[in-house]
RNA sequence: GCCCCCAUCGUCUAGCGGCCUAGGACGUGGCCCUCUCAAGGCCAAAACAGGGGUUCGAGUCCCCUUGGGGGCACCA
């Protein structure tokens, strides 16, 4: 039995750039499911700090991501909490007043150097296989005379004092002590020039003040975080724990996926945007599914999770350092299964957005009909209208060669549509076990085999080449439509032929 | 160039020293079933990167090599 933990505190923490990915909408899963599980809270916090790269709406638009997946917080920027405000813009304030009290313990300092000279400085560094980075020339200024040029107006940033010997070992839970020698470090900015904080200060300021238990994030933070480590000890804070995810991978497994890929990816109906997902006819659930299994796992054999089955039994041990590629075959997989696991009634009700969007009025009722019927035999949701076109159309769509009974002529397929047409007339009791008897009577008397003579009428009730399975369309299809079907594929022929 | 992480079938993984002639899933191939398409059933091919140790015993622990990945912004 696993046992019980205590109640974390986690926090998904996307800057409103771009769009939910799924990369973060697995971190965002991950402490989603170790909070609901712990019975702690999950925390959105919005970290906008740096106001150029912000995208209009990309913060609902998140939110909204969040949601469909299934996922609600217990405080946010929208639903408030006690440790307000969430998102970073309005708390520009708070990380200065953090920032100011580094400088007084002497573990930060102000940097007067321009931009210019910056690059000048990387540029010489790395001509010489050095690691690019700030030569510390600001660190030598005495405070008094830092705080007179500030009040004389010269722009400045805020640098953490990084420590020039010894090492910093931070604790990873999947990976265990990490050791950085502090001399490889850099005197990172914590404070820019127009007066925002960087993301190092403001995320350590804000797991702090909003008691956040476990810091879970891309393993791309892996080399700052003996950075955030020092900042959080500087002021005399108990770290969190830290949980560095594994990256995923493009497709092919080599290297991070890129934003070119990513647009190449939907030409083939993938997306890595779980604002495409739904579009593309993937269930919230099988998406949830696929993410949560990229770098965790349960057992050897149990493969097919519910949100609830995540919930009780995820858990942080079983994640996997090592690189993950993404596998859309796997997402199929999941999206069938989870299709199939959806009732007919709630497959109908998910399915009736995909009529509506191809501009076709499907009523619940008839859609229920279809559910059990087409369940098994399609992928993505989308693909239900295609399959079940005929049900929705005036007449069924002929191309002039399919219509002939495989192999026979015109004369001897409308023979045989004859015969069917009449049998079926005076067929009373229009039920799948009583077309199937009377159908495959007909067949045996005319001497066709099913390929032949019930792909004809496969063809004629429908016009397409894939079709949910024969009586059970008929069944539905109901006995007056079936009976026009045929004779205007009598006729077709007629005039074809 | 420097720092850090990772390493089992094509892919996701099980494996936490003997239960491993390495298990499952996706995908692939074959067969069966079959009214199209699926689904389902059965079967197959497919992996412990290499080298040193430690140990009675190593896929499992340690080291090196190699390979892969991430990072080195007044982005997050």
């Amino acid at each position: 039995m696993a046992q019980e933990m205590k109640p974390v505190r986690v926090r998904f923490a996307p800057s409103p750039t771009g769009y939910l990915h799924l990369g973060s909408a697995r971190t965002a899963l991950y402490d989603y499911l170790i909070a609901r599980k712990t019975k702690g809270q999950f925390i959105l916090r919005i970290e906008d700090t740096d106001r150029k790269r912000l995208v209009e709406g990309a913060e609902q638009e998140m939110m909204d991501n969040l949601h469909w997946l299934g996922m609600d917080w217990d405080e946010g920027p929208d639903v408030g909490g006690p440790y307000e405000p969430y998102r970073q813009s309005d708390r520009k304030q708070i990380y200065q007043e953090y920032g100011e009290k580094l400088v007084e313990m002497g573990c930060a300092y102000y940097c007067f150097c321009t931009p210019e000279r910056l690059a000048k400085v990387r540029e010489e560094k790395q001509k010489k296989k050095e690691p690019p980075h700030y030569d510390r020339t600001c660190r030598s200024i005495p405070l008094e005379e830092a705080r007179e040029r500030i009040a004389a107006g010269e722009p400045y940033v805020l640098r953490f004092k990084t420590p020039l010997e010894g090492t910093t070992v931070v604790k990873d839970l999947l990976r265990g002590e990490i050791t950085f020698e502090n001399k490889t470090l850099d005197d990172y900015i914590l404070i820019k020039s127009d007066g925002w904080a960087l993301y190092h200060l403001a995320a350590a300021v804000d797991d702090h003040l909003m008691k956040i238990t476990h810091v879970v994030r891309s393993s791309e933070w892996l080399p700052t975080s003996p950075l955030h480590s020092l900042i959080h000890q500087a002021f005399g804070w108990e770290e969190p724990i830290w949980v560095h995810l594994s990256v995923l991978l493009k497709p092919s497994g080599k290297g991070k996926m890129s934003k070119r890929e990513a647009a190449e990816l939907s030409s083939e109906g993938h997306s890595i945007f779980i604002k495409d997902m739904a579009n593309l006819g993937y269930l919230p659930e099988a998406v949830v599914n696929w993410v949560a299994l990229m770098g965790w796992s349960y057992d050897d054999h149990t493969e097919f999770f519910t949100m609830q089955d995540l919930i009780e039994k995820f858990s942080l041990e079983k994640l996997n350092p090592s690189p993950a590629a993404i596998n859309f075959s796997k997402l199929d997989h999941f999206n069938k299964l989870h299709i199939k696991a959806l009732s007919d009634v709630k497959l109908a009700e998910r399915l009736q957005p995909y009529y509506e969007s191809a501009g076709i009025h499907a009523e619940l009722p008839l859609l229920e009909k279809l559910a059990p019927i087409i369940k098994e035999r399609i992928i993505t949701l989308d693909e239900a209208v295609e399959m079940t076109r005929f049900f929705f159309t005036e007449k069924a769509a002929y191309t002039t060669e399919r219509i002939l009974m495989n192999g026979c002529s015109s004369e001897e397929t409308i023979t045989c549509g004859e015969l069917v047409l009449s049998a079926l007339n005076e067929l009373e009791d229009w039920s799948i076990e009583n077309l199937d008897l009377v159908v495959r009577g007909l067949m045996e008397k005319a001497g066709k085999n099913p390929r032949q003579f019930l792909g004809f009428i496969r063809e004629a009730i429908s016009g397409q080449k894939i079709t949910p399975p024969l009586f059970e369309s008929m069944e539905i299809l109901g006995k007056v439509v079936v009976l026009q079907r045929l004779k205007d594929a009598l006729e077709f022929i007629k005039a074809s032929f």
